[in-house]
DNA sequence: TATATAATTTAGTCATGCCTAAATTTGTTT
DNA sequence: AAACAAATTTAGGCATGACTAAATTATATA
């Protein structure tokens, strides 16, 4: 059995592999927030353990079994995240930080018995999908908010959970996964999105437009 | 925050106080399968800490802070035992393992959350009492099965959870706490028992009745 | 009371997984 | 092509929490 440690390199590694082929050592020690010597080692040790594919100076990459294992945790985390909301009533921004610790722990026997109580679902309370059993994801066309032009409207498709303050922010106005919206102006040089949620007007900065994902973009009907 | 290991420590040196004062070295040692040398090596630390008293060659108890960490530990243990039974459906047999994981890493938060989905209950699906949230426990005046003559009944309060294999075998025919049952033949020279469940007759041996206590212990009705 | 046996402690190791500081490699710029 | 900056690796350390082997203390027995 692998450590956490481990077991969350390989997360990382994934995730930033996603957007954006090879992972270097840099980027991958400043996700997790330690040194890049320490990366290296750790890195080196899933080399052995045939996890990863790696160079040095050339970046790493998750063989078929590193990336087997990283998506295996990552539906723990994901239907952990899920089921603490549901079932649990876990506000959406508290369940990403207890699932970051529960995901190395829980069996897959309970694992199994969250996703059957849970319906079988294809996506965690901030709109990322979750891998099924045999590690296939669901991915969907979404685009970063902040592609979005005067008076598109569009559905919240999924919401970044890394900060758990943005995540309050948002469910301060009700904007989930979900929710539907229109763009009422973009302000020019960069500015911010005001946007109409089921009547109301809200004002949302970039850094936030940058951490939300929207789907069935449509352009204003009376033109 | 303390590490795993060291709650462990703790948790095994208030189950093995509960029955005998002083702890030794040797006794935690073997609770917790570890060396001798090892056992004398964290109950050195746990000193420092000041969550023991311990003296060399004299055994070790908690402090009033070493209980109380402990006490939170086999709350979190018994709750989660009876959650995963209660929500899930985890057969139970196999809850005492999986809340041997996540006891040391669910949140008070969560703790709350299924303390009150569970209706702040008192004991946890093996008849073992669930510490309230200031460390109270309501203790039983259970005796041991073996404690009992021919022809007594009696209703079962508690069974050890240390092993999910005889678990599984009183499982078998619904020897749950909660449930009655008559002793109808005790055999000579430390024999197993034979009793009476719902009018089915089961034999019982002497180290599966050790791991049993039982409630309400009465008299045959007809002398 | 001397001695054998059992229990416990000390001392020294090992593997993890992190760290810092220094050395090296790579890539870019002039 | 040389030199600089950025990225990466190496080397050496530290804390945990386990281990074994040897030394010490306590207890039981003759």
């Amino acid at each position: 059995m692998l450590t956490h440690a481990a077991e969350d390199y390989l997360k990382s590694i994934y995730k930033l592999q996603e957007k954006g082929g090879k992972v270097s050592t840099g980027i991958l020690a400043e996700y997790l927030d330690v040194k890049p010597a320490s990366a290296t080692g750790m890195i080196k040790k899933l080399k052995t353990m045939k996890l990863v594919r790696y160079e040095r100076y050339r970046g790493v990459t998750l063989t078929a079994a590193g990336k087997a294992i990283a998506l295996e945790i990552i539906r723990h985390h994901r239907l952990l995240e899920l089921y603490l909301f549901k079932a649990l009533g876990v506000p959406w921004d508290g369940v990403h930080e207890e699932a970051e610790k529960l995901e190395h722990v829980i069996s897959e026997d309970v694992e199994a018995r969250m996703d059957a109580f849970l319906g079988y679902p294809t996506a965690d309370p901030h709109g990322a999908p979750i891998p099924d059993k045999n590690g296939v994801v669901v991915q969907t066309a979404s685009v970063p908010m902040t592609d979005l032009q005067n008076g598109q409207s569009c559905v919240v498709a999924e919401v970044s959970d890394n900060d758990s303050a943005v995540l309050r922010h948002l469910g301060s106005f009700n904007l989930y996964p979900g929710t539907a919206f229109r763009v009422i102006e973009v302000a020019p040089f960069e500015g911010p999105f005001t946007i109409d949620i089921a009547g109301q007007q809200v004002v949302i900065g970039r850094e936030v437009a940058k951490q939300i994902f929207v789907d069935e973009v449509r352009d204003p009907d009376n033109v």
